[in-house]
DNA sequence: CCTAGGCGTTTCGTCTACCGAAACAAGATC
DNA sequence: GATCTTGTTTCGGTAGACGAAACGCCTAGG
């Protein structure tokens, strides 16, 4: 998991990041080598092997979550004619695990496997419904400041994610790339609990404020609905 | 690995798949659960948990194959305009690890994680390049039949995949599924291995000879371009 | 209603194979 | 060429993994 973290790495950094000597890291490495877990990307640096690769595509058929999202991704993407991700943290960062694309020209690209900081954009959906002291953790005291939307302070931020938790949803526009806007609304799991997000992510021009009324409504209805099929139920 | 290859299965079924006492099937299933490798699907079974889908799709992006298909793929599809899918072979079936679908209406579903016999259909393509041993192991001596056009004996398979070495490319007309036809052409490695195969599947009225022979080019460079991503060249 | 056999789970004493420290080889950097 | 780095190997000691067997708890079947 270290590896995955932190790819393109050598045994000393490894060994240094997750604790263990250097001995114990270096034959765990061979061996999971031996085994395709991890293989060698140059001479001394390690990545995720292909048995990681067919696990990773096995696990997302049995599990339940992207399976039961992929038809919903797909239908809200027909819908709103835009980019669909569905996204889950993992770590600090928020984990694209799934996407749906409509086929016009121009159209937001995703890609799952990307991450993102959990406390600027439409991740901050995620975020929100987070344990306070997760969130501490994760919002920096002076956010880099990617574009003139960005909110600059902490302060600035910790409110937002008041108001997302008051409205149920998430809007960014043009908070972490200028021409862009996102919306998101929080999955639920069986135990109330926030466990993953559905995105909407569209070029700024073609959204106006009406339509993004409306995409919103869409988005939360079709977290509602995977929330619904994770075993969620209104009255918790 | 042995729950990625059965899941649903229990302590006692899987001590027995993979030769080891249940004691210590039991302990290792145990502290994987802990970690999030499995998980329990029910009271007393087990499948691939939530650590296993972050890995695999992390890998997925560290992973060159699928990196480099992905676009492939996706301007294959966009050429035939019809279903497009990456597979590899894992255990004795092919695993679809990628895929690539057009927005027409009408069209043959893809699903990555999806596994099918390597004797039957499209996927011999890869079948025809392994090891005469592993091929001995794979094609049963009474091959169920599926459908009318399904090879009705072992020596017709292994002629078959005689013919498909010999013109590069594989080509199968409702041999699994009565109107369906597929295509399918291998993806070398650097050391001239077949590592996997690009294949093109489509509703079988769609589909004439002529415009047969252009999907087999048009599979057959992707397949190439993809090889060629790979490191493999001509004079291997 | 009882028993037999299956399951997952726990215990326990043995002993193995994994561990850390240190040495070693091989490049880098100056 | 001295001195840092890396990755790799060796070695003796012991932590902890191991298999066998026992233990509840089921269900099936007589």
């Amino acid at each position: 998991m270290a590896v995955a973290r932190k790819p393109n790495v050598g045994v000393t950094e490894l060994a240094q990041k997750t604790g263990i000597t250097k001995s114990r890291a270096y034959r765990l490495l061979h061996t999971m080598e031996q085994r395709q877990i991890v293989k060698r990307t140059s001479e001394s640096t390690y990545g995720l092997g292909d048995a990681m690769l067919i696990l990773g595509i096995t696990a997302s058929t049995q599990t339940d979550m992207i399976r039961l999202a992929t038809p919903i991704l797909e239908e809200l993407c027909q819908r709103v004619n835009e980019t669909v991700q569905l996204r889950i943290i993992d770590g600090v960062e928020a984990l694209c695990i799934a996407k749906a694309e409509p086929s016009r020209d121009l159209r937001v690209h995703a890609n799952v496997g990307r991450r993102r900081p959990l406390y600027a954009g439409s991740p901050k959906c995620l975020l929100a419904y987070q344990q306070p002291d997760f969130i501490d953790r994760c919002v920096p005291a002076k956010p880099p400041a990617l574009t003139a939307q960005t909110p600059k302070s902490r302060r600035a931020i910790l409110a937002e994610l008041e108001r997302i938790r008051g409205q149920g949803y998430c809007v960014s526009r043009g908070e972490v790339s200028e021409h862009q806007v996102s919306c998101a609304a929080p999955v639920y799991a069986l135990d109330t609990s926030v466990v993953a997000s559905i995105h909407v992510v569209a070029p700024a021009f073609r959204i106006r404020d009406s339509e993004l009324a409306h995409i919103i409504r869409l988005a939360t209805s079709a977290a509602e609905r995977l929330s619904r099929a994770l075993g969620w139920s209104e009255e918790g």
